[in-house]
DNA sequence: CCTGGCATCATTTTT
DNA sequence: TGATGCCAGG
């Protein structure tokens, strides 16, 4: 890693000026020369806060700027901005979203929150015939989002009787989202496209805070986040894009290739640079990454060329079912653990789906194998954090409805859902909000004397709360938060609910845990404040759990999706499940050619993540829905070992085995009904 | 108003 | 298989 850079990458760090390209192959030292880029602008004599970076996720970010200070030193009075997209957008959405009609304080939905504003959206529309989940319905949202299609025009767009339905719910949606003063996930790019396009000044504004623009893995920016970076860097022409076509995984998420293919297009006079060197892996395995991915048709052309000859060539391990196939690679892993100079840091197990790490899991605990589960069901989804950011949503901003629901009454103080009914409807029908109406002079009629007292005494204790927020400068956040919860009665709570003291105690841990954040963030921030804290909480989420991670992860074997591998390297990696209908998904196999090269990516992806040794793995039966099916190996591995002809899945579908004794093949049954 | 039990139903990937 | 939703009884 420390060897001098290489003609191409030193001409990526020196290219100083105007649009750049970067074609960074797996493994060819694009962060390197993304660092060193940013500390080559900085020493030319940039102001280092008129560097923007943009990235995709935090993990990115945060290394990135570590790097950067690395080269660096810390003597900078200033440091490069390096966000995320969502990061950033946020910041520009917290100065201007008022012009879009949008409170000044705003909440930030996650996904339990849209589903829970979705399922109401899908009770008002009942539709006969069609029964739509709320998944399904944010999913085409989202869809529709990504493309920079808005509420209006999804009408028009929609093509089958369920995306019509899903037109219908967009429009309520997006209202929804607006009435409780939230935006989510998907808004906080789109209004920001939006504020571009209709207010030019902001536009102004928000593009000369910066002379360079840089952004990262550039193959999977979608609709909004193409415009935005367009926008960003119009008046400066300072852009340095960076990625590798081949490794687009977020199709799903409206991130379209096309993109990085015509970037020499959509900028003049760019300068385009391919990093064909790969550093990372032996060539045994980058040579079945490079016949595998030559099956795609939709490329840039190039070859990835080994800078490590030699070395062992990948294996494949086949098991009897999910079971066994856990059982012989964690086997497999615990006679690697004894050879001298390997340890569970250096090995990763990837897979496609979230399901399947179970098996792995259990496995590794029976035999004692220290791991990390990376992603998977997070702290942030457990139903005791969640209520407790929902209360403190409400301190923020009472309009927050879905907070307001999901808290009213829980613990249990007689509010149900009789007097919800009636205070919703009280609010829609006065075009006013469910804690307007219930802090209200008059509360709607018909109610019970209890209901009412309820009613009264939870607002009272709501608003105190909510007044010491607002006047909490200069004094613990961490306190007021404690306090709420000793007097909402939340312990109690737990104990009635849970009998078992593990459970119990496990769950109030929880509960500890977001006091903990709140604890952390306030030691960080010169001047921390409660919706600083949820924002951190709403966009870093996950990676609060880092700092824990990191700990365990220098002996721990890694588990993860494929997905979240993408940047990262290990010695050594199995690839699991290796199979027809999970990698390639089912639903991609249902989909069309273009879903197929995506998992084709995905696979190339987890391949290239290995330096020195790999090991696929598949199970000839795995329980689905609790029944044991017959799989076929996927057609990927027919692909990369060069045996594309003899791969079984090209039989056309819904036929039963025309071609069943063709070939002597071990795991060619059809998959049955 | 609250709880527990039963039936039903659908399964990708994530900022 | 597991999560969620609906209904009946306390």
């Amino acid at each position: 890693m420390c060897a001098a850079l290489n003609p191409a990458q030193q001409k990526a760090v020196n290219t100083l000026k105007g649009p750049l390209l970067v074609l960074a192959g797996a493994g060819s030292g694009k962060t390197r020369v993304v660092t060193f880029r940013i500390a080559k602008l900085i020493r030319a004599g940039t102001a280092p806060d008129r560097i923007l970076a943009v990235t995709f996720t935090n993990k990115a970010a945060s290394e990135m700027q570590q790097r950067v200070r690395q080269l660096l030193g810390k003597k900078l009075p200033t440091r490069p901005v390096v966000a995320t997209f969502h990061a950033h957008c946020l910041q520009i959405l917290r100065r201007h979203i008022r012009r879009l009609g949008y409170p000044v304080k705003f909440a930030i939905y996650d996904r339990g929150d849209q589903e829970s504003i979705a399922r109401s959206v899908l009770r008002e529309i009942r539709v006969p015939n069609e029964k739509m989940r709320p998944a399904e319905l944010l999913g085409q949202i989202s869809r529709w989002k990504s493309q920079c299609l808005r509420a209006s025009d999804a009408g028009a767009a929609a093509e089958t009787d369920k995306q019509h339905l899903a037109a219908m719910g967009f429009g309520r949606y997006q209202q929804a989202l607006k009435n409780a003063g939230a935006v989510d996930f998907d808004d906080l790019l789109l209004c920001t496209e939006e504020l571009f396009v209709r207010f030019p000044d902001v536009l102004d504004e928000e593009a000369s805070r910066f002379d360079h623009l840089l952004v990262d893995e550039y193959q999977d920016t979608n609709a909004s986040q193409y415009r935005i970076v367009k926008a960003l860097a119009q008046p400066h022409r300072n852009l340095c894009v960076v990625g590798d076509d081949d490794q687009s995984i977020y199709g799903w998420r409206g991130a379209e290739v096309e993109h990085i293919l015509r970037f020499a297009k959509d900028w003049p006079n760019a300068v385009v640079i391919r990093l064909e060197h790969n550093y990372r892996s032996t060539e045994a395995i980058l040579e079945h990454a490079n016949r595998l991915i030559a099956f795609n048709t939709v490329r840039h052309d190039k070859v990835l060329r080994a800078a490590r000859p030699g070395g062992e060539s990948p294996r494949i391990l086949q098991c009897k079912d999910e079971i066994t196939e856990a059982r012989q690679v964690v086997d497999d892993i615990r006679r690697q653990l004894r050879r001298p100079g390997i340890d569970g840091g250096d090995i990763a197990i990837l897979f496609r789906t979230n399901e399947q790490p179970r098996a792995f899991e259990t496995e590794m605990r029976r035999v004692k194998i220290p791991y990390v589960l990376i992603g998977g069901s997070s702290f942030f989804d457990r139903k005791e954090v969640r209520d407790i950011l929902a209360y403190l949503r409400l301190l923020i901003l009472p309009r927050d409805e879905t907070a307001l629901l999901r808290i009213i009454n829980l613990p249990p103080r007689g509010i149900g859902s009789k007097t919800v009914q009636a205070l919703m409807s009280h609010a829609v029908a006065n075009g006013t909000t469910v804690w307007e109406t219930m802090t209200g002079a008059t509360l709607p009629s018909g109610m019970t004397p209890r209901a009412v007292e309820a009613l009264r005494q939870f607002a009272r204790q709501m608003r105190k709360f909510q007044r010491k927020t607002a006047s909490s400068a200069g004094r613990s956040l961490t306190e007021l938060v404690k306090q709420l919860i000793a007097e909402i009665g939340y312990e109690a709570e737990l104990a009635r609910l849970y009998d078992d003291p593990n459970e119990r105690q496990s769950r109030w841990d929880a509960v500890q845990e977001v006091v903990n954040a709140l604890g952390a963030y306030e030691a960080k921030n010169s001047k921390p404040s409660l919706s600083g804290f949820m924002d951190e909480m709403a966009l870093a989420g996950r990676d609060m759990e880092e700092d824990k991670e990191s700990q365990l992860r220098t002996h721990a074997v890694t588990l993860m999706t494929l997905h979240c591998a993408k940047g990262l390297e290990f010695p050594q990696v199995y690839m699991v499940g290796m199979e027809e209908g999970i990698l390639p998904h089912r639903r991609s196999v249902e989909a069309d050619e273009r879903a197929i090269e995506e998992e084709r990516r995905l696979c190339y992806v987890g391949i290239t993540r290995a330096q020195d040794r790999l090991t696929f793995s598949l199970a000839r039966t795995r329980r689905k829905w609790g029944k044991p099916r017959e799989t076929m190996a996927s057609r990927f591995l027919y692909e990369l070992t060069g045996q594309a002809e003899r791969a079984p899945h090209r039989r056309p579908r819904r036929t039963r085995q025309p071609n069943a004794s063709a070939s002597p093949g071990r795991n060619r049954t059809n998959p049955r009904r």
